[in-house]
DNA sequence: CATATATATACTCGAAATGAGTATTAATTG
DNA sequence: CAATTAATACTCATTTCGAGTATATATATG
């Protein structure tokens, strides 16, 4: 095999807890660079596997025990991988770099140096509708995106793209697809990153906080996945403390998803699933009566064989 | 950065067709050595992406043209990349391996040479239960596990191991958790995989087909994606002939699910999904109705925000 | 103490989706 | 034409969902 198949693994980890109602992820901040991943090499000869090498790594730099994490995506394009400006790029003396995500979640929150919490809708102000849709979307986005189309090269291409532009912020807003539209705002130069890939300076506007590197699609992946996940697997209750009320619960939901939830459709919700045992215990709130805390049910994760979702009717007789 | 943070990356793929009511998967088959999946070298210097690679050496290799791909997941495991015996494992002079495994549809059915279709269900035979439960799972599986509950090391491992016996083979069969079982049965010794990584002999029932390296996982990985996807992407299509009936379209997720479901409703729900439309053709059958031909709306696939799923009620007003 | 405010929790109700049928129609084979 | 095979239409009870209303329990304040 020759030298030119040899690449360099990285790790990439997006490592998210929700705080005060906000979601957070940490992030490697210098003044002089954008934002960045905490991002570590892959070491075949001590690491059995690539993600105990993501928790060994990641344990050093900080103090964190990653509870749950996932594998994202392996990210290898050529051209995403491009820094500010200077060396900072050659990580790897000019090796081609894969790069594995990760997501990562955790309710320790004690950022080691170098390191710091910054809210995600930092990087995504056009996610959070928790308030009402974001009022950039109508103001910037829209407009931005239907010369987009019209500067198409062809009509197929426009119409392609008229319905990306349709799909991602047209009607009835899916959470989910937060990798798709931060995709389609890159292809349409609409985000920072555009422009430093192609080496072209940037005009127009620049849509959130840029990211190091392909970081920024890297978290959107995490945030999209996780989004995903909240609707089938009791994820959230990594990130949070012990015991609970349902309010919080919901807040903590409710900020992951960037979406306003029905208050008693989600106790229901929760309650029919048992998805929680209550303590006897209550809240000592500034005011209001107090809520009883919650614990999350363990068992739950071995107990139901899966939660949600249905491919129509399983057949019981013949038919 | 050292040699030793220096891997070669494989992409493998899981290429899947369904013909005749069963899905089947192209795989290398060599008489001396067990069946492999396809498998590329990334050439860093040539592929601009991971993807471009696997569709430039699958295009080489054999003659499809891969219509849906999606990646899987990287695998970096020491120890699972070891080969039936001799010097078949030394792939890249010794280097570590990461694989990047690849889940493919299509519906183009000639093989190239040295590559042939095989039936997935070889491999995975309790995974079919469109006739009935595999009557193996009650003779073999079960029994074995129970000794693998019996031998845990202490108590607090025999009870992780039950919920895990429980949720994988008990009360109510989730057709996608297809990995979860092999896993088990994987550190249960029951396939030979587990006993050729150990370097032992193996012993007792060796349950399906084996595969070279660690493939039957990435297969595994394959087939519960693609079973849960089915049930909100309409990636069927992609298996299916341009027009096809819709009791042809049944048969063909009844084959991917391991399920069989009920026909009535399955209409229904196809047809309030508008995933197709009738072309006003008929099939000319043996004997039976003739039934009408239909072909998939691609349209959907931008139309819909995101069929099925959802997160509880979103709010509409202040609640 | 009465009242405003904030929150928790219980209960209701119609609409839609789901699971499991029965009934009817349209073709072929012997 | 009866038997067979399959397509397609229609029914119906049950469950789930979305959106409320109603009531209970706190604190803070005048």
């Amino acid at each position: 095999m020759s030298k030119e198949t040899v690449v360099s693994i990285g790790l990439s980890a997006a490592i998210v807890a929700v705080e005060s109602e906000q979601p957070v992820v940490l992030v490697v901040a210098h003044d002089d660079s954008d934002d960045a991943l905490p991002f570590g090499p892959f070491d075949p000869a001590h690491h059995r596997t690539l993600e105990s090498g993501l928790r060994k790594w990641v344990g050093e730099q900080t103090r964190f025990d990653l509870g749950y994490t996932e594998q994202l995506y392996t990210f290898g394009d050529k051209g995403r991988h491009t820094p500010a400006g200077g060396d900072k790029g050659r990580q790897s003396g000019g090796a081609r770099v894969v790069s594995v995500g990760y997501l990562a979640l955790t309710r320790r929150v004690k950022e080691a140096p170098e390191t710091q919490w910054r809210g995600w809708y930092n990087y995504f102000p056009w996610e959070d509708w928790r308030d009402a849709r974001p009022a950039m979307i109508d103001s910037v986005i829209l407009p931005a995106l239907k010369k987009f189309v019209k500067d198409a090269p062809n009509t197929e291409s426009a119409e392609l793209r008229r319905e990306r532009v349709n799909v991602c912020f047209g009607e009835g807003w899916d959470e989910e697809r937060v990798l798709e539209r931060y995709e389609l705002l890159y292809e349409a130069g609409l985000v920072e990153e555009f422009h430093r890939d192609a080496g072209q300076l940037s005009r127009g506007p620049a849509l959130g906080t840029p990211m190091l590197f392909d970081h920024r699609r890297i978290l959107a992946t995490a945030i999209a996945r996780l989004r995903g996940k909240l609707k089938y697997r009791p994820v959230v209750f990594e990130l949070m403390s012990p015991t609970f009320t349902l309010l919080e619960l919901q807040r903590a939901v409710e900020a992951l998803a960037g979406l306003r939830l029905h208050k008693q459709n989600f106790r229901r919700l929760v309650a029919e699933q048992g998805l929680v045992e209550g303590t006897g215990k209550f809240s000592a709130p500034a005011r209001g009566r107090p809520a009883e805390l919650f614990r999350f049910r363990r068992e739950v994760l071995r107990e139901r064989p899966a939660p949600g979702l249905r491919l129509g009717s399983r057949r019981t007789k013949a038919g």
